[in-house]
DNA sequence: GTGAAAGCGCTAACAA
DNA sequence: TTGTTAGCGCTTTCAC
């Protein structure tokens, strides 16, 4: 392991000048660059982080706090994220949240204080004014994504929105009889998604003047939790609904499993919607409400990288809210001109 | 931000001492101890990693080097080294390496000689000698996941071992007319666990004296890219399988709802078989031989801190081979009497 | 355009 | 048991 003294040393120039050289800081003569990135190269040399770090104060780290890292929506959102960074030349320092209190905690204080980032992206973790005032004052940048964040940069769909796009697009098809199959109001993520995305199917089927009864179920967003719920909503044919909004296109996907399972046919017996975009959409037939996780995940870090770059006094703490768009596939390809119920009473 | 001259200050002792009663060791009083550490919490003092790591060499930051990171299994797999890593107290790096030798050559010259990272876990990746030499002449210490590393310590199943045992598994059902649905033999994952897995796939057959013409079809690793070779393998009834062994359970998942769609029964028409222990195998009634990525991460995290923290010059080299239990389910629940011939011919 | 020198915040001898 | 001292490897004024 070669120090920077040692390019100085076989350069034949200070150390100083050395820095200035590999660090394109500063001004250097164009032979002197050469004869000193020359040595380095010879010798192997790569600066010390920690060295660099301890006297400039930056890491080129970033922190992604993220609650799950085997679901879709969040792998790809990850995946976004790593490769813009790396690409910028940033590492990537994973912080995987559970909903244990006491780790999140110990993250916040200990973890991202230690100067190991220099900013962080927070992946559906709504940080508390208290989170978001500790890392301000660091002097961390800090974006998120997957909901507003007051007073941060953050990015994200609309969710009550997207579902009432959803829900319309069923109702549009003619369903009455539509449920939302989502997750669980209690065991809510940070955001409230699941609130959310209820709240829009209710107000589509409001403002349609349409009154369901048994209108909700909560699944696991996954697709076992889609099939679990899907047999449990579609096994009595009398009240099983024509429609289903899933809270997620996994939900969605395990739904239409339980339906063929059950021999149900899709769309003439029962229409599906999802959201999120996920591959095996197209697989399935789904229709869903498209969202592009990885480009969210490579929008945040331009965010980040922008405070991180640029003025140190142009804090943008916008909301940016991210366009959903209808894909429509087999799934809803079934359009009843008269309401349909299944129901014989 | 406060450093450790403060809560030395506050706490009435030295820089030196104050270090000591933090950081837990050389020698402190149970009095000064409690004194230093109140200081401590009081001015929400942490210990800056940049100058600890410069004085000492050490980060307490693993870096995991991974090619996949929204797929199943390697999510499973850095789930189980981030909850181990947090809970030794170590940040977790991650550099997803794609194909890219670019990318992976930067990451090995760059990123994680930067004396980032103590160590490096590295998941499915054959590291090249020359990348392991790299790694160990820094005095990193280095732990592979999915195949053998000469020379390192290293976890994997025996994918032929595996590969095999499922084929068995189909055999003596009765099934004469099996096919594998893997991995392309070009485009192989870094242990060439295609391979392997037809090896051991052939082995089977072999010692069971079958032979089978058209044995082999390669797919995507991922639901859809079992769909689209389920449905091209068994589209023509005259010339379709009775068994498949699939390379991974998403593959064989996928090949299940190609044939749901085919209208073919399983498993009185075709059987099938994956490797993995995908949640979803239970949901579709899949058989499969299972592996548990998730203890494999957490266990090689185990591994690493044994080189980190104890004796230096213990290095344990050994590569340890994973067992793999088959878990049989209701898609290879039929028994064939006598061997079943779906061929007119 | 280049070098000398100071110091980032911490730990680890070594003395006391 | 505690304090003093000397750096870890680098960047960055500030002279030259």
């Amino acid at each position: 392991m070669s120090i920077l003294a040692d390019v100085a040393r076989i350069a034949g120039v200070s150390k100083s000048t050395a820095s200035r050289a590999l660090s394109g800081r500063g001004y250097v003569s164009e032979d002197t660059r050469v004869k000193v990135e020359r040595a380095a190269a010879e010798l192997g040399y790569v600066v010390s982080t920690a060295a660099a770090s301890l006297v400039t104060g930056r890491t080129r780290n970033v922190g992604v706090v993220i609650p799950y890292i085997n679901r879709w929506y969040f792998g790809e959102v990850l995946e976004g994220i790593e490769a813009s960074l790396i690409q910028a030349g940033y590492d990537l320092t994973l912080y995987r949240l559970s909903s244990d209190a006491d780790l999140r905690r110990r993250v916040f204080d200990y973890f991202l204080v230690r100067k190991r980032v220099d900013a962080v992206i927070s992946v559906a973790i709504a940080l508390s004014p208290n989170e978001v005032h500790m890392l301000q004052a660091l002097g961390k940048p800090l974006v998120g994504i997957g909901g507003l964040i007051p007073g941060i940069p953050s990015l994200s769909i609309d969710d009550v929105e997207t579902a009432r796009l959803a829900t319309e697009h069923l109702i549009s098809l003619g369903h009455r009889r539509i449920m939302h199959v989502g997750g669980d109001q209690h065991e809510q993520m940070d955001f409230r998604v699941h609130s959310q995305r209820y709240i829009g199917f209710q107000r589509a089927l409001t403002d349609a003047g349409i009154t369901v009864e048994d209108d909700f179920r909560d699944a696991e967003f996954s697709i076992q939790g889609g099939h679990a719920a899907g047999l449990a909503v579609l096994g009595d044919p009398r009240t099983r609904p024509t429609a289903i909004f899933a809270g997620c296109d996994e939900i969605a996907i395990g739904i239409m499993v339980a339906a063929r399972q059950l021999g149900i046919a899709i769309p003439h017996e029962l229409s599906v919607i999802g959201i999120d975009g996920h591959p095996l959409a197209e697989t399935f037939g789904l229709t869903t409400v498209v969202q592009h996780p990885g480009d969210q995940g490579a929008r945040a870090v331009e965010l980040l990288l922008g405070q991180l770059d640029a003025t140190p006094e142009a804090p943008p703490s916008e909301h940016i809210v991210l366009p959903t768009t209808l894909s429509v596939r087999t799934s809803t390809a079934a359009r009843r001109e008269t309401p349909v119920t299944t129901a014989s009473a």
